[in-house]
DNA sequence: GTAGGTGCAAACCTTTTGCAGCATG
DNA sequence: CATGCTGCAAAAGGTTTGCACCTAC
C-alpha cells in the first residue's frame, strides 16, 4: 500500500468514528507514516515542525493517543520512562528484541509464540486485546565486538 | 524459604558485592519481601514510612536499583510512564496478563513460550538476558460484569 | 452555530541528582 | 577514618491538562 493510500485509510476511519480531519492531524499522520523507525513523540514533533513550526506538542500527543486507540500506531515502553511508537499499517504484527549494548531494535515474528499466548489466555478466561513481548539481550554484532576487545 | 531467610540471602549477596548493609536497606528489603503484589516505588515508600517516617524517597529508589541489578527484584513498565516491581526470590519466572478494565495483573507460565523465544533469538544470533511479555486484555470477571450490565 | 481541536504554558508524576552530613566496615 | 549511604530539595524528562481561541462540519 502506498503512503497516500495509507493516509486515506486513516482519514476515513477517523472520520467514520466521528473525529475531525484537521490540517494538523493530516500533517502528523503523514509524518508518522513516513517514519519507518521507532520514533518518540518528540521525534515526531520535530519532524512535523520542520514542515509547520506552529504544531503544538500537545496536539502531537493527543493525536498519537487517537491513533493508538484506533490501532494505527503502537507504543512500546523504552524502560526508562519514555515510549517509542511505530505505525502499524501494512506492517504485520511482530515482537521486538532490544540490544542492551547498542540499543538497536530487532523485529521478529513467530507464529507459535502467538498461538501459545492464546492457549495460556484461554486457560484463565482472559480475552487478549494486544500484547507486547520485548526480549532484552545482546545482538550478534555486539557479542562479536566484545570478543574482539 | 522463609522471609527472614530470604532477607539474609539478600544481605549476604549485597555485602559480598561490597555494598553496605544499612538500617534503611534492611527495612526496605524486609518491606519489599513482605509485599506480594506488584508494588510501585511510592507504595514501598509508604509502607516503609509506616515503620520509620524518616526514610527518604531517594533511598527507596536507590535501593530498588541495587536490588534490581542484583536480580532480587524485577521492574515492569506500566505503560503510563511508571513501573511496578515484584521480588523474585523463591518465585519462579512468569509472564503477565494485565486487565485493561480492572488493572489486575495475572501471572502465568508457559514453558513452550520460553523455548520459542530462544529459538527465535538463535535465528538472528541474539543472546537473551531477560524478557518481558505483557498481554493486555480483559479478564474473565470483567468480561462477565460487562455482559451483566 | 456548535462541538471538537489547537496552542500555550503550567501542572503533573515518576525518577534522578547535587550536596552536606552521617554511619558503616 | 575513608568511603559509601542518606535525606532533602531541586531538577529532569516525559506526558497531561485548563483555558481561551479557532475551525471543521
Amino acid at each position: 500500500m502506498k503512503p497516500e493510500q495509507e493516509q486515506r485509510v486513516v482519514e476515513q476511519r477517523l472520520r467514520g468514528s466521528g473525529f475531525r480531519w484537521t490540517t494538523q492531524r493530516a500533517l502528523i499522520v503523514r509524518t508518522a507514516l513516513a517514519t519507518h523507525e521507532h520514533f518518540t513523540a518528540e521525534d515526531l514533533l520535530d519532524r512535523c515542525r520542520r514542515v509547520d513550526p506552529r504544531v503544538s506538542r500537545a496536539t502531537v500527543y493527543r493525536t498519537l493517543a487517537v491513533l493508538e486507540a484506533a490501532g494505527f500506531v503502537e507504543g512500546l515502553d523504552t524502560g526508562d520512562g519514555g515510549r517509542r511508537f511505530e505505525h502499524v499499517i501494512g506492517h504485520a504484527h511482530h515482537d521486538h528484541m532490544v540490544c542492551l549494548s547498542c540499543a538497536r531494535i530487532f523485529e521478529f515474528v513467530d507464529e507459535e509464540l502467538e498461538r501459545r499466548q492464546e492457549v495460556a489466555a484461554k486457560r484463565i478466561g482472559f480475552r487478549i486485546e494486544r500484547h507486547s513481548l520485548r526480549i532484552h539481550g545482546v545482538c550478534r554484532d555486539c557479542q562479536r565486538s566484545k570478543k574482539e576487545r
